[in-house]
RNA sequence: GCUGCUGUAGCUCAGGGGUAGAGCACUUCAUUGGUAAUGAAGAGGUCCUGGGUUCAAUUCCCAGCAGCAGCUCCA
């Protein structure tokens, strides 16, 4: 017999076999009616499932009913199961690859000889309200492998069989799921009938590779969402409405506080007024912070000669997402980029197609190029091609004739290349960081070093990725650089660590995640041995998990010379952005063979912190702007008051009021226009501007102002001075009274961190 | 970069093979008011750009650019 523990503490014994359902049953009617699933030892299992039979010990069990997230979840995917059964009805010779449940809905990954279109959605819709009607049982199967591969071969389902040979092949049996005559290879567990599904949408259709992988092949991903009644799909649809208006691309339009002009470039923020003000106050912010935490300030210019970039390895590195480097040589950027593909050397199909990409990008067109049919005669192309522009630009390079491969021609390259004026727009602060940390000897006694500036960084980022504030192409980072002896590294991490928590805390913004980014073994694009690697990454994880931090270790997700730390955020629509970030980083310290004689009067390496608390100023105003929709507390705000008169009789007593605030320190405006108080305090609501002082007749007389609160509403009749002392006492604890849900209130990983 | 959608006044959007439309904002005039829109008049457009089809293109077709959603990328 087994023995279930159930939610309330009280157990249960069945026989061996038993079905989820047959509990239900046996505890009441109307369970067995509400239940979706079940959850076993913490496993999600069909009602239909026999349990465990080998269970030693209690098993923790549970019915899932329609008030359980985790139901939700098996609601969705088995309609994204309804999605696929009604396109392939109206979609013949259809391909199903992956269909999993989301956060907030499912998706549903799909080749179709006819292309699937958002015109398309009403009609896939009521094929998808005919199957729920029929509300057919999702029955489960199991086939050995070897079958399984062969029942997916006659269904003609080629990436189902693909996923068998890369994926499945090891597990001795594959499981299906069969709704109506619909059958689809699938883990489960589901529904037990396609009726349960209340309610649903087909939201969004947008390309998606195959499995993930650029190099594969290109699928339509057909998003939607379901719940269990149509009230709470409504009320969904209601919340992301809600959510868009709070979208920082519109509210920095309304509220005037930043632009992007297409003229100016895209990815390149205008900041306005408005939204300058804002980030002049973060910025003395942090600045008096890091001044009392012993950094000292610097400044680095834009741009930085090609060779600083060579060393740090930027350059070659990022190549694609730079802006092309300036060459003073007419011939140089040609050349650079025939460097470029000459030290690739023969490239593997998925490296050549990159290159291929790339060299697209950047108009990098060499003669016979593209139809060359051998890596070899590719380089060759090249090579005849950097013959040509020698002859033609009349470039003395005695070495480049003698070479013979691609290597010493690329070597031969590099070597003019080095002797050439060139610069680049910095993509990083820490190459000059660095050049200033070796200006001067450095001993033990005065580490950690540490040095901060708000410097401003160019990345190429392709067009796809541009959005709003938060991926742009030209930001400022409130970086720094501390130059830390290996003794000094826990301590210095962790300050940082409590110097991004004090940051974020300062502004309200709980709703974040932290991600311990560790290198991905299997890839080898990253610099340094892997002992120090090793080293960075444990000392992180301790750093994070002895502050007891929530966090998720993500293999894969670190920098190309070190592990780091990083704040995630969401906005409005549920994207994740990083913020602040502290990475450790030993292998730039070799690069640029920094020293500092240590206690013993020898030589030794320091190591190198990277930090960003923000993140970069555009992404930071980008989330904070959604974070308050648009509200900022009175501290930020860009207009904290705002003067208005009953009617033009009043505009020199106003202007009075405001010439005393003024000189207090406010930012304060005035509405002078003969417009009626109703229509200047609206006006005044929709700008968000944080108070209201209205003066009329009464308040000429007593030399007051009727102010009323944005939040809070009408806070009476007070003198300037009285006033004044509030707003004071607001500004200086930097209250903050109202935020908006990170994303919507749209549910979050499960990671979240709040300290 | 890839897939799909979109591009009309400062903003939000309607329209449609043959003189270009609304609301808000803006300007002017009247109104001098007590806490979420006073009334009237006026001005404002290379219908994203470049090609093509057509007697005629803002409208249809192609390409480019930009924006949006998703994927990939993100020092």
């Amino acid at each position: 017999m087994l023995t279930l523990r159930l939610p309330d503490g009280s157990t249960r014994e069945v026989a061996p076999g038993t079905r989820p359902r047959d509990v239900a049953e046996s505890i009441g009617k109307r369970l067995a009616q509400a239940a979706v699933a079940a959850k076993v030892n913490n496993v999600v299992l069909d009602l239909d499932r026999e349990l465990p039979s080998d269970g030693n010990g209690d098993i923790a069990f549970q019915i899932l009913t329609d008030r359980d997230a985790e139901a939700l979840a098996v609601l969705r995917h088995s309609c994204a199961h309804v999605m696929a059964s009604a396109v392939m009805r109206l979609f013949p010779g259809a391909q199903l690859a992956f269909g999993p449940a989301l956060e907030n809905g499912f998706y549903y990954d799909i080749e179709s000889p006819t292309p699937i279109r958002e015109d398309d959605f009403p009609r896939i819709e009521e094929e998808m309200k005919k199957i729920v009607k029929a509300a057919e049982p999702f029955e489960r199967f199991e086939r050995p492998t070897a079958e399984a591969r062969a029942l997916c071969q006659d269904m003609s389902q080629h990436y189902k069989v693909e996923h068998i040979d890369d994926d499945l092949k090891q597990y001795p049996s594959i499981s299906f799921y069969r709704v109506g005559n619909f059958i689809d290879m699938c883990r489960g567990p589901h529904l037990p009938h396609a009726g349960r599904i209340g309610a649903f949408k087909v939201l969004s259709i947008a390309g998606a590779y195959w499995k993930n992988d650029q190099n594969r092949k290109q699928l339509q991903r057909l998003y939607g969402t379901a719940f269990f009644s149509q009230k709470d799909l409504d009320a969904y649809i209601n919340q992301l409405e809600e959510a868009k208006k709070r979208d920082h691309r519109l509210l920095g339009k309304q509220l005037k506080l930043f632009t992007i002009s297409q003229l100016a470039g895209s990815g390149l923020i205008l900041w306005m007024p408005k939204g300058a003000t804002i980030r002049g106050i973060l910025e003395s912010f942090i600045k008096d912070e890091l001044m009392k935490r012993g950094y000292e300030p610097v400044y680095s210019p834009h741009i930085g000669r090609l060779e600083l970039y060579r060393t740090s390895g930027h350059f070659p590195y990022y190549r694609d997402a730079q802006y092309p480097p300036m060459y003073h040589h007419p011939a140089g950027s040609a050349l650079d980029l025939a460097q470029h593909r000459l030290a690739a050397g023969v490239l593997n199909e998925k490296k050549e197609l990159d290159m291929a990409q790339f060299m697209q990008l950047t108009q990098f067109a060499v003669p016979g190029y593209a139809e060359a049919k051998t890596q070899d005669d590719k380089l060759e192309a090249v090579h005849r091609y950097v013959a040509n522009v020698l002859q033609a630009m009349n470039v003395e390079m005695p070495d480049y004739p003698k070479a013979t491969d691609a290597t010493s021609r690329a070597q031969a390259l590099l070597g003019w290349l080095k002797d050439q004026e060139g610069y680049l727009l910095k993509p990083m602060n820490c190459p000059h960081h660095i050049q200033i940390y070796k200006a001067e000897p450095r001993s033990y006694r005065n580490l950690p070093v540490r040095l901060a500036e708000f410097g401003t960084v160019y990345r190429y980022e392709q067009t796809g990725e541009l959005s709003g504030m938060t991926r742009v192409r030209g930001f400022t980072q409130d970086d720094a650089h501390l130059f830390v002896t290996p003794e000094q590294i826990e301590q210095e991490v962790g300050a940082n660590i409590d110097l991004v928590l004090f940051v974020l805390s300062s502004l309200g913004l709980n709703d974040y995640r932290v991600r311990v980014g560790l290198r991905d073994p299997g890839a080898n694009k990253y610099v340094g041995s892997a002992e120090d690697w090793d080293k960075a990454e444990q000392t992180l994880v301790k750093l994070v998990s002895s502050r007891g931090m929530n966090y998720t270790a993500e293999k894969g997700e670190a920098a190309f010379y070190g592990p780091k730390i990083d704040f995630v955020v969401r906005d409005c629509i549920g994207r994740e952005w990083q913020l602040g970030t502290v990475q450790l980083d030993y292998n730039l310290p070799k690069r640029f063979e920094l020293e500092y004689v240590g206690a013993d009067n020898k030589t030794h390496r320091p190591v190198m912190i990277h930090r960003a608390p923000f993140g970069s100023m555009e992404r930071f105003m980008g989330i904070l702007i959604e974070h308050f929709a648009g509200a900022f507390p009175l501290w930020l705000a860009p207009e904290q008051a705002r003067v208005a008169t009953i009617s033009e009789k009043f505009t020199d007593y106003g202007k009075k009021v405001e010439g005393e605030l003024k000189s207090a320190g406010f930012r304060v405006s005035g509405d002078y226009r003969p417009e009626k108080i109703n229509y200047k305090k609206r006006e005044a609501l929709m700008e968000k501007v944080p108070y209201l002082l209205v003066v009329g007749e009464k308040e000429q007389t007593n030399g007051t102002v009727a102010a009323t609160d944005r939040v809070a509403g009408d806070l009476g009749v007070m003198s300037v001075a009285e006033l004044c002392k509030h707003l004071e006492a607001e500004v200086r604890e930097r209250r903050i009274r109202q935020v908006s849900t990170g994303s919507a209130g749209l549910t979050d990983t499960g990671a979240k961190y709040a300290e």
